[in-house]
DNA sequence: GCTTGACCCTCACGCAACGGGAGGCGGGAG
DNA sequence: CTCCCGCCTCCCGTTGCGTGAGGGTCAAGC
């Protein structure tokens, strides 16, 4: 039997240009042609097609399937592992997005005008890394955050001079400590990190390790913070959340 | 505060080039430029694109975003509920199609040698909609089948011919009444699909009702029949399975 | 025999969302 | 003053086709 594209495109439920495009790479060329250049399809045409479609459809790139279709006998239960894992990976980060998503219209819904704190909450970090997200969750509590601005409310010029100059302080020794190229989880990272969390305790609010790895990981969701950081010394916002956590640990 | 593209893009855990894009495209210029040209960022800028990423995290293309965000006192709870079920179905197909690779899988390491008949239920169809995939599963028994080809392995030349005629006749008919503009779950094309059933019957297998849509799909989902019908008439293929599914409901 | 109208053909540009490189200034440190 | 890093603007490439433009082909009806 001989097909045109028009036909085997209604047959297969593609267009003719797909067909064109498979013909193009080299992945399904027609059988013949006629006289006048048409394309002729046969069974055998067909049948391929048929694989081509069903491969596309559990997401394999054209070329993937060009290599497992004209590799004779070659196993794909390779290929099938592999993008199994690929779309539960996949499906995962879905049902991640349809989560927040759900959380967004529920903030929405109960006509809460998102501040850019809960606003952060709700779209702060989506990160792969779960760190991240955990961390966000425990942190939920804004209590630390009131406290926080309370205090610092009735600081006073010099207050802020002296808070800044604590801090450069211990910027300086921390950016050259990372310059050394000493260790993140090393004991002076961890000694300077320790010193961060004391320094946030004496200024701005109680900082428990808890809240202080959330606030480390906020330093890295949250771009303002980041850019802060980045701004005094390229990596020094990964290299402070990595030294906090250690010590957060190391402490526990 | 004002940052350069490249603090910006270690914030943001972006690419120099995505900031780029995001400027080209209107979706996020920069609040001014140095006197050389250089791209400052401000904090509001930097809070727009925090937004911008979270969007992009849920599925929004860029220019939807665009639209979310500069539509100030817009609500987003629509677009968010559209994004809800385009996501929710696409997490409807990756499982199917993850169901799909394990029943392959199965199949392999069963080292059950795929025929085209077992290679087709595993990748048979997977048209979204669900008739066709409903069908398959109730129709996956190859008994039909198998008293098909026994029968059709004893017909001579002579039956062969009967039943080509039988069959041309039908045609002829049908594709009239199609061209006649009938509607395909009238009366008329019942009482061909029912005609069908029992040409079905007696030439091949018992044909009960459910085969018989199960049939119907297959001719939908399996190019080679499809291509066989939309030869005789385009459209004739979709017009049979829904006179058939229409003739299988007036009998239930 | 000639005109429709439905197909078919081959370019060839366009899409989303950037990646990556070329070629050339700008700017702070030593 | 030189270095080198960072920034700039083009501009081509990617994937899997969509969507014409401009022109040949084929079966049917007058």
């Amino acid at each position: 039997m001989a097909y045109t594209v028009g036909q085997v495109a209604r047959a297969a439920r593609v267009t003719v240009r797909t067909l064109h495009h498979y013909d193009e790479i080299g992945l399904l060329s027609p059988s013949g042609r006629t006289p006048a250049g048409y394309r002729r399809y046969d069974d055998a045409d067909l049948e391929r097609l048929q694989l081509i479609r069903a491969y596309r459809e559990l997401g394999f790139p054209l070329e993937e399937i060009a290599v497992i279709l004209d590799d004779p006998e070659g196993d794909p239960l390779p290929h099938l592992r592999r993008q199994h894992e690929l779309l539960t990976g996949r499906i995962g980060k879905l049902r991640d997005m349809v989560a927040a998503i759900e959380l967004a219209m529920e903030a929405r819904k109960l006509d809460i005008q998102l501040t850019p704190e809960e606003r952060f909450e709700v779209f702060g970090d989506f990160d792969p890394d779960e760190h991240a997200e955990e961390a966000e969750r425990r942190w939920g509590g804004t209590d630390a955050y009131r406290q926080s601005t309370e205090r610092a409310a009735r600081y006073s010029k010099e207050d802020w001079l002296r808070n800044k100059a604590e801090n450069e302080d211990w910027g300086r020794r921390i950016t050259a400590l990372m310059d050394a190229g000493a260790p993140a989880d090393g004991p002076e990272a961890r000694a300077l990190a320790e010193e961060h969390r004391q320094l946030v305790s004496r200024w701005f609010y109680d900082c428990s390790y808890e809240l202080h790895t959330g606030l480390a990981d906020m330093y890295l969701a949250d771009p303002r913070f980041t850019a802060y950081f980045e701004q005094i010394r390229p990596g020094l916002a990964g290299y402070l959340n990595e030294a906090i956590h250690a010590n957060a640990i190391d402490r526990a």
